[in-house]
DNA sequence: CTGAAAGCGCTTACAG
DNA sequence: CTGAAAGCGCTTACAG
């Protein structure tokens, strides 16, 4: 059985109450006591009991995070960087996924609740329209950081990667290389991410005169095949795209291998530029021009802030809503 | 501030004692009262205190995973799997990595420990030599499962791919193809993972009556170079391996992309099998032959067997020791 | 510097 | 079918 500090105390006669300030480095402790309190806990085996402590403080010392999912290098990423932080601060993760589907996310949010976790880092699924389960967050006083996708009108610190230059960025770069018809592969309509960084393509187009063809845009779900829609976007030869950017590295590839499929050639016929400068970028032949991401970075912004908050420390209003810029890494896929 | 069962009694005016039974659908309780109490319970929005429920009852509900780093497809996919159990039994988990350190891996568990998880899914890190704190786990009564990576010398279930078999399809594959100089870069060399791919390539070898060339084996670590390893084993063109089976795809991917530097061609001067059959295989070009691995299918096993051990239900001895099977998917680079 | 006592929010054996 | 009481393992205001 588990060693308690009941334990502890009878084996040394003093009260449990000073084997809990010795443990806790209490100034009051002599020490000698807190001596004689280590080693026998040492001895003993002895571990907290965090559960036990956290229901006496009201302190968990836990944070949860709560994203679409796992599997994806940047949400695991972002994870590493919280994590970092936050064991640094003597706390630990619950980690959820909702995968991308509104009511586990209303479970997962309830299951933190539950588990009484001091604050949340939040990334809301790409169904998420209503924010009711927020808003008992709210209730309850459990503040939370969006991460990366954020809900409108909560007053709460958020971390993004600044996907408006993010896409202005790699627009102008196929625009400075000449090309002329820039289609955009863009996420899922719904998404923050999704549309702040089409409306940077927009706004590059519209920076340098170009005119905006509807049909060159297409939105995506990760769910559906792309294959067909790429290959529709580039089957008319007379009414070909020669540069494409899209929302994602995966999409790019996928891209890139499709139109080599259609016997076009990258970057002479089509330029394509991804967003995310992951590692498949120098796997994929042309290698990919991407947009960079700072996920690990990302990450421990918002773990930071999240602390912050826990610990009713003031945050500058410039530091409530943080934005990641991000910068275009030129590879052979656009040269 | 948060709701409690004493908030509900006080409104309902009935005893705690009632409102936490009816909340846990005790038999003794009317149908009626059951109703008034999850009508209000709902209405005053109350979330269970897990913390304080598991303190009383000694079920913390919730279960550890220690992986060496969440940011890898593999222990990505796993922790998914293991997830999905874990939400179905009405578990939540605690996710710790070690970043492959001993003594990181030491505190993960210590940590755990004082989280009183009710068990661990643990996979150790590559540093680790002594098991001690594994044997601290056992003083403890916690169960734990391998995953992957086992330690020797413990009592308790363990899940790893087929590794072994894995290894020797991959290079019984080359054989078959005619190749005769087969080269295997190895894994980290302490791992049991990478002993037994490479005990693999070995019994193919040696079942095809092919000689073992010692210079045409290396094992690798993940955070040194491999650039100048995969360059010295080819550089000869009088002593050049005409395949090479790797540890990883990772390392595949690497040595296909290093090998087309040097010149040669994938797969006619040399042909290459990876391991984990990941999405790179499809993007890299040739795309790469690979083993499979089941990453998610292995979580959901371990997690299956964790809570077992918890339940104390039995656990037939062919369970005990599970291997996953793999088959090699051939691709371009083996043609 | 140390101890006795109360209490965090639950659950459950005991009593009725 | 319901309630009063004890207790899980801690921490901490209060008293000395």
């Amino acid at each position: 059985m588990a060693v308690t500090i009941k334990d502890i105390a009878l084996a040394l006669e003093i009260s449990p109450s000073t084997v809990s300030r010795a443990l806790n480095d209490h100034p009051n402790i002599s020490e000698e006591t807190k001596k004689l309190v280590s080693a026998k806990a040492k001895e003993m085996k002895y571990q907290t009991n965090f559960i036990a402590a956290g229901l006496r403080t009201k302190k968990s010392n836990s944070i949860g995070i709560l994203v679409p999912h796992i599997t994806s290098n940047f949400f695991a990423s972002a994870i590493d960087g919280i994590q970092k932080i936050v064991t640094d601060n003597g706390y630990f993760t619950i980690i959820c996924q909702s995968n991308e589907d509104y009511h586990n996310e209303i479970d997962q949010i309830r299951s933190l609740l539950s588990c009484k976790v001091e604050g949340i880092i939040l990334s809301i699924s790409s169904e998420t329209k209503e924010f009711e389960h927020l808003e008992t967050l709210q209730a309850y006083d459990t503040p939370f950081v969006f991460f990366d996708r954020v809900a409108p009108g909560f007053e709460t610190p958020t971390v993004e990667a600044n996907d408006f230059t993010g896409g202005f960025q790699a627009v102008e770069h196929l625009i400075k290389r000449g090309r002329k018809k820039i289609a955009h592969l863009g996420g899922p309509g719904i998404l923050g991410i999704s549309k702040s960084r089409y409306e940077g393509y927009l706004e590059a187009l519209k920076t340098y005169d170009y005119e905006v063809n509807e049909d060159f845009v297409i939105f995506t779900n990760p769910d559906e095949g792309h294959e067909e829609i790429i290959e529709k976007l580039f089957e008319d030869p007379k009414n070909r795209p020669d540069a494409l950017f899209t929302f994602s590295d995966e999409l790019a590839v996928e891209s890139i291998l499709k139109l080599k499929k259609m016997g076009l050639n990258v970057p002479r016929d089509v330029s394509v530029v991804g967003f995310g400068n992951s590692n498949l970028c120098e796997i994929v032949e042309p290698n990919l021009t991407s947009v960079t991401h700072e996920p690990v970075e990302m990450g421990e912004a918002a773990a930071d802030l999240l602390f912050k908050v826990i610990q009713n420390r003031h945050i500058p209003p410039h530091m409530m809503h943080l934005k990641f810029d991000s910068r275009v890494v030129i590879r052979d896929s656009s040269r």
